[in-house]
DNA sequence: CTATGCATGTAATGCGTTACATGATTTG
DNA sequence: CAAATCATGTAACGCATTACATGCATAG
């Protein structure tokens, strides 16, 4: 999605801020499946608002910039709901770990090794966090989501903590034998 | 990983035309990881051959544009590996999917569960590649990776078979009791 | 006869990352 | 005292998608 469509879904909970949508979006499930940065969020709210897709309210702060708060408008809303409805993109997984693990007969295995206790840690906080978030009162959704996330990450964890000790002793004999 | 970092890899596996590079990521089990398009493949090689990480021999053919057999050079080599042991990107799991069931809540029954089953065949055929493919002969790596790719296809199969039902379920019910 | 595979490339256009710029308040 | 949180934005730059352009061979 792009992050046009991306700051509509974000809204469609109610108004919020740029900065407000960049920590829906960091946080679960959203976490799991989305991403944006501040640098695509906020052009991307002010196309919006000139389309009329969205209104801008500015709240006055003391000693801080003004916090523009966003609100769907019908248009915002039905453009969302035709999106969702159309064609979306294909689900991607992208790991350049796995590449590099692809590729590790060139590395040695320290480096290896590291990357992959790094990256276990990784998918067992990504999980953590996923667990740890409050469904109460969620919709069917928005379950669905945070579990369906939950049982990726528990099923990479799961398939590295199994099969690291086999990858790195295979690692290290394929380097003895080639010496 | 960015585009040329992506060739030299599909390079160190020997040489190769951009055509069989492109062929070479749309395989087990590089197709579970990694992606990337003709438009980005023939300029990264020209600008790995013009930076002399690559060299490039033409092979006359008749009747079709030349083909032209890229190789890595000791130098390709030395900047793929510092690649893959410098930082690499975070894994990401992007899926419009999972943005639409969490907001499903603003469309028909028939679009999601139309969604739901198109994203289930999706998974299972994946998974049958990864499954398919021959894995003789190939490095403890390579196996790693497949197996990976195996074990998150199954599970993401796995979770929406397990929940689908119950999530058009409750979607029917929400949308009944809305009126 | 139509689509797919082989084979390369360009150009427009959009998209997004990254870094920069500013600055107060709160927490450790 | 440093770092994080709150809060918004711009500009450069690279990157990649998409569509276009060409053209034969083979399979269905």
């Amino acid at each position: 999605m792009d992050t046009r469509t991306l700051c509509l879904a974000a809204l469609s909970y109610g108004p919020a801020s740029g900065y407000e949508i960049k920590k829906m979006l960091e946080e679960p499930p959203l976490s799991a499946i989305q991403e944006a940065s501040f640098g695509a969020i906020y052009p991307a709210l002010n196309k919006l608002a000139d389309d009329g897709q969205v209104v801008c309210h500015a709240q006055a702060q003391d000693k801080r910039p003004d916090k523009k708060v966003y609100a769907l408008t019908d248009e915002g809303y039905r453009s969302l709901v035709a999106a969702l409805e159309g064609d979306l993109d294909m689900d991607r997984f992208r790991s350049d770990f796995l590449l590099m693990v692809m590729l590790s007969h060139h590395l040695d295995s320290g480096c290896l090794s590291r990357a992959v206790e790094n990256k276990l840690a990784f998918y067992d906080h990504k999980l953590e966090m996923l667990q740890a978030h409050d469904l109460s009162g969620a919709t069917v959704g928005r379950r669905f989501v945070n579990g369906f996330g939950q049982a990726l990450y528990r099923a990479a964890a799961e398939f590295v903590r199994e099969h690291k000790d086999e990858l790195l002793e295979q690692h290290r004999k394929d380097k003895d034998a080639a010496e």
